[in-house]
DNA sequence: TCGGCTATCGCTCATATGAGCATCGTCTGA
DNA sequence: TCAGACGATGCTCATATGAGCGATAGCCGA
């Protein structure tokens, strides 16, 4: 997915093409004459700027939010904040490119300068970076290690210094995985400076922002990146969800399995501490996941899309 | 421009074409067939999904350079390279080192073996070197004397030297200051064998790097060596900025002064022969004397930050 | 130094696409 | 009722584009 920009020159080059191909709407052989280019090396930049996502193409509204579907929501969980996305579209990177500019509208709302802002892995929250342009100054933590997936591209590691370079504020974030071979390392990578700078902040962090990762069906990073004979393990131990690499059964207790101390993570009873914490959820079938996090105190907000919304509150408590 | 998406059901068909089209890579021919439209209905709805706003294509990139800003600038002078650094920080340290960062990238990325490198004298160069840790196989030219600063540390005249043993290629350096007390002096010291050795390379010079002094107001190492009545005597004559030692007014027209031959380095019309010729730009406040180097001729490629590139577009020519 | 490997480039040719035009149905006002 | 206006549709044909191929150049290990 992940295409090679090169060096700067290169990308400027390619941004070049990619903006006048589709925002001044010339042909590919018109930019090739002007550019002393072939077509065929327009048509090469064109594709990677694509595949490497400097080109991003949203389909829908934004910003149309169902006001009374979000309501509800609010309502039946005693949520802090629902923002339900109106779509109709059921196309995965859709609803995360909807959910994520979403988030980062209510996120640039509702942080202030007082706020510490912690942020878990997910790609809804690189969504989220992707369409948010203004915050409040304020500091941003980086709650977890980070899982690389050959489908998100690498730089989705800047997520915490991205969005701490938009709030200008100062970035507490590390380069670790989120899930390490044994205990040990992630003890010894827990010491590590810049690992322990984050982690010391744990505890004053106002408002966070997590992913929504369902393990029964399974759509989760987390899931994906453990191997399938500990897949089953945890699944018998009754895990359902996580949030921000902490492991919640379905009724949103968190679950201590022998992978909780692999983990490079916010632990579950510092999550819950965090005054807020907003999840992202898309895909209807990770609503139970939701409703668990949100039972068990670890996610006091979340934003989502229709349908989302709807099988919430098919399974809302009384 | 938002066309008429009429009701609700055209505008679910439209989203579908359009992420059929743009998000599935799939022909409108395909579509076409698949959903029973002519390709011109399938070629009419995608039109109007653009114009409404339904489709929207962001280019952007997270990391460190402004794609978009670049691309703009690059055309708005014709330039060969123009690379923009994503900074809210205007602290002037840190927008010389950012720069510096972007300057050593392009650099890797453009030398060649082919080339032979130039390399004048600021600050924004020494951050350069800081940075750069490859580059092709080149000799590379001292273009002017150095100028020490309290707040430059020694080694800075060792920036020839330095960039030379990163690229390993042979060095023309020579130990001498840039501005001297009179022109005696700098006849005498152009025809010390180190000197002659490296000014006998100018004109085989094919790439340059070169800060951007502003005189006015005065944020250029240049103006601070001069007396201050010389100083206004340079400012009657229109003296508005310097690159590489070269004295430019506010059109990039070179200015003959008498402090020309008191000075060690390249001249205009040398300098002004070099194929490319990069300055580097930081501080806002310097943004005309760099419209003026390179509406001059004497830059044909630009390092700098958003602030600086912003000023640079609202004065763009034409 | 020499194959062999790989990345990059531009080509051919079949296919996809857009500009502009003709047609058709519908609406409107006399 | 009908002429005229208008928008929507699908056509022709010239042009733009993509898939796949072969040439070329740089690179690396033997």
């Amino acid at each position: 997915m992940t295409a090679d920009l090169g060096g700067p020159a290169q990308l400027v080059l390619t941004a070049t093409v990619a903006r006048r191909y589709y925002l001044d709407g010339k042909s590919k052989i018109e930019i090739a004459d002007e550019l002393q280019l072939s077509r065929f090396k327009v048509a090469r930049l064109l594709e990677t700027a694509r595949s490497s996502g400097l080109v991003r193409i949203h389909i829908g509204h934004p910003g149309e939010i169902d006001v009374v579907l979000s309501s509800e929501l609010r309502d039946a969980y005693q949520l802090q904040h629902a923002i339900v996305v109106n779509t109709l579209d059921e196309h995965d990177a859709v609803l995360r490119q909807q959910v994520g500019l979403a988030a980062a509208e209510l996120l640039t709302e509702i942080v202030t300068t007082d706020d510490v802002l912690g942020l878990g892995w997910a790609r809804s929250l690189m969504a989220m970076r992707a369409e948010l342009t203004q915050l409040a100054s304020c500091p941003v933590v980086q709650l977890t290690g980070a899982l690389s997936r050959p489908d998100v591209d690498e730089s989705s590691i800047e997520l915490v210094r991205d969005v701490a370079r938009i709030a200008k504020g100062p970035a507490y974030y590390f380069y670790a995985p989120m899930i390490v071979p044994d205990a040990t390392t992630a003890q010894v990578l827990l010491r590590q400076p810049e690992v322990a700078r984050a982690t010391e902040q744990f505890a004053s962090v106002t408002k966070a922002v997590v992913g929504i990762g369902s393990w029964d069906p399974p759509y989760s990073t987390v899931f994906d990146a453990v191997p399938a004979a500990e897949q089953a393990s945890l699944l018998k131990l009754g895990v359902r969800g996580d949030v921000s690499g902490v492991l919640l059964d379905a009724d949103g207790v968190a679950v201590t399995a022998p992978l909780t101390r692999r983990m490079i993570c916010i632990d579950a009873a510092a999550l819950r501490r965090i005054p807020e914490v907003i999840g992202l959820g898309y895909g209807p079938e990770k609503a139970p996941a939701a409703r668990a996090a949100i039972l068990g105190g670890y996610v006091s907000g979340l934003v989502t899309h229709t349908s989302f919304a709807r099988a919430l509150l098919a399974q809302a408590p009384r």
